[in-house]
RNA sequence: GGUCUGGUAGUUCAGUUGGUUAGAAUACAUGCCUGUCACGCAUGGGGUCGCGGGUUCGAGUCCCGUCCAGACCGCCA
């Protein structure tokens, strides 16, 4: 037998047993008359003790011998701790050990593996299954498993079945980038690795499996971020005979428990709000609702006072900064030249100090007296002590321009805490939005996404100001989930594949079998994704998702562990025709 | 495709205005140490300063190019 323990079990109670450990050594510490070795596995360290009188002269001189993360079993017998470690479960306990066997032995570790290691992110990535023995790499994915199991267990007790779908379907245009696999029995044809299991989920209904759920693995070919690998886990979900409430409620209530049950947190009901209120009162369709500085729109109070650079701009728009007041010139300063950076793209800012003694300081003074400030205080909420920073032009880009700054200001002021959450739904999506590149609707969610019922009429007079029912679910600013009620029906179908551009044929080609199904008793149906990494991250405290993904890519789609992707031999083109298609391309 | 930041010992980093033999911590090795647990002390080995070119009497340092990594913008139905 190799262990008749692991290296987390033992305590004072064990005291004198006969035990037998395997593990890694985690540290050796020399004392020349005595030798303590820390034996460590998944479930904890265990502290061995060597010694020149209690041990037995051959063990206790390879005892010498060993190494970090070398692989040992030792017999040995349960002894209380003359000094005791009460930072540590095991520390009341050692083993003095009576026989040492080295399973393994171990080049040393090209980085420590400690809570803190001295590791870089790469060198981690390379050596992942190293990086996988640290303490808190391995609690993040037992974190993700209890994640999992929570949200399987959920599902399918609210009669959820779980369904496979294929990973080697067909390419679509529509969307993200598809990753492709070359198909050695079809010559020059591809197979492309979905995005999502959408038109399956949706046939599972048709077939009337009523409920679905699946975490499925999906493939976007696009570049990526911190929250964004090339192959991803959704939570998918559908469900039969539902509207927008049904799915809603269901999901809420699935957020809510997961909350309970993995952070002990209590989350009252979901606000909702439109994409419409999130633009215009958080600039941003994700809003990150667990601090305020709300949006004020003040138009109305700042324009046609004489101040070109308001009078001119679609919008003029500010938020409170609260206690901003007491910032340095040099402070206000910095952030100006932030918004100004390519990225955010702003042409300046202008700022508000609201004094405790109720005046106001700022860089407008010549074209606004205290009168209109006040007003500027109430449409922000601005408090004395705080600073309102106010954006003006174009409508769409400075909201977008002013939430990265809200953003970035609330990461700063520690406003953003990993361990409080708040959920919000957005609803109302927009159905189509234009593009400008294609000049042509492109769909916001999805072409199966149905349009709501009042707005069917704009498809044909006003098609980009039908709202769709199409609703993203928020966590923490971040995106953790989107869904919509589909088309379940062959003529709506139809006219929004030619809303796209798609022709007729183009749409019977690429979802010919969809349309087809949908003549044979489709019934209503809808549900949701959501993104497994981001939502484990955000539960975890992080934002980074690669914490919580086993073997993760790094930003430019590599794995750096396996080297991959990689090119093929030659050998491996011919028979997958590529050769040919590089040379002759058709 | 773009913007920004970085690349120096096994590792994480410092390196001033361009100037002697490129440093620290940690890891590793050896020795010492009667209770360590971030053990301590001493000694030692360890460098293609990412790569290529240029400026200069002289380049880790300045310039150009390139590769790699990270964050972000575009992109992500």
């Amino acid at each position: 037998m190799l262990r008749t323990h692991h290296c987390g079990a033992l305590n004072e109670k064990h005291s004198n047993e006969e035990v037998t450990l395997s593990g890694w050594v985690q540290k050796v510490r020399n004392k020349g008359f005595i030798v303590w070795v820390d034996i460590r596995d998944r479930y904890g360290i265990t502290q061995l003790v060597f010694d020149e009188e209690r041990s037995p002269e051959a063990v206790f001189k390879k005892s010498l011998e060993l190494g970090r993360e070398d692989v040992i079993q030792i017999k040995g017998k349960v002894i209380e701790r003359e000094s005791k470690n009460p930072n540590m479960s095991t520390g009341g306990i050692e083993i003095l050990v009576a026989e040492l066997r080295v399973l393994n032995a171990a080049k040393t570790p090209p980085f420590t593996i400690e809570n803190e290691t001295d590791g870089g992110d790469e060198l981690r990535m390379q050596y992942r299954y190293l990086d996988l023995r640290r303490a808190p790499v391995r609690e993040n994915l037992i974190f993700r498993h209890k994640v999992t199991m929570a949200v399987r267990n959920f599902l399918s007790q609210a009669d959820f079945i779980d369904v496979e779908t294929p990973y080697l379907i067909k390419s679509t245009p529509e969307g993200a980038r598809d990753f492709v696999v070359p198909s050695r029995m079809n010559s020059g044809q591809f197979y492309a690795l979905p995005q999502s299991p959408q038109t399956f989920k949706q046939l599972l209904m048709i077939a009337g499996f009523d409920k679905y759920f699946q975490i499925v693995k999906c493939f976007r070919d696009e570049d990526l971020r911190a929250d964004r690998q090339p192959e991803f886990t959704q939570i998918d979900c559908e469900m039969t005979f539902v509207e927008q409430e049904d799915v809603l409620v269901q999901f809420e209530a699935m957020i809510q428990h997961l909350l309970k049950e993995i952070k002990g947190v209590e989350l009252g009901a979901f606000p909702r709000m439109t994409f419409a209120e999130a633009m215009q009162q958080y600039g941003n369709d994700k809003p990150d609702i667990r601090f305020g500085m709300t949006f004020g729109e003040l138009n109305a109070l700042a324009q046609n006072k004489g101040f070109n650079v308001f009078d001119s701009q679609e919008l003029v728009v500010g938020i409170a900064v609260p206690g901003g007041a007491s910032m340095s010139r040099k402070e206000i300063d910095a952030w100006i030249e932030w918004v100004k950076r390519p990225q955010i793209g702003a042409k300046g800012l202008v700022w508000v100090k609201c004094n405790e003694d109720g005046s106001y300081k700022s860089t407008v003074d010549k074209f606004f007296g205290g009168d209109d400030l006040t007003q500027w205080a109430e449409a922000t909420g601005a408090q004395a002590g705080d600073l309102i920073f106010v954006m003006a032009g174009a409508a769409h880009a400075t909201r977008t321009q002013l939430s990265a700054l809200r953003m970035e200001i609330a990461e700063q002021m520690g406003l953003r805490k990993a361990h409080e959450f708040a959920a919000l739904w957005v609803t109302d999506f927009p159905l189509l939005e234009w593009d400008e590149d294609s000049q042509r609707y492109h769909a916001m969610h999805h072409p199966f996404t149905a349009p709501k019922k009042e707005d069917l009429g704009l498809l044909d007079s006003d098609p980009a100001k039908a709202k769709a029912n199409a609703y993203d679910l928020v966590l923490n600013g971040n995106e953790i989930g989107g869904g919509s009620i589909r088309i379940h029906d062959t003529s709506l179908q139809e006219k929004m594949f030619d809303l796209l551009g798609f022709s007729e044929e183009e749409a019977k080609e690429q979802f010919g079998f969809l349309m087809d199904a949908f003549q044979y008793g489709a019934p209503p149906h809808g549900g949701i994704a959501l993104g497994l990494d981001r939502l484990v991250a955000i539960l975890g405290g992080s934002e980074t998702i690669r914490d919580f993904i086993a073997f993760p890519k790094n930003n430019s789609g590599r794995d750096v562990m396996i080297d991959a992707p990689a090119a093929l031999t030659s050998e491996q083109l011919e028979e997958l025709y590529l050769k040919t298609l590089t040379k002759n391309p058709s």
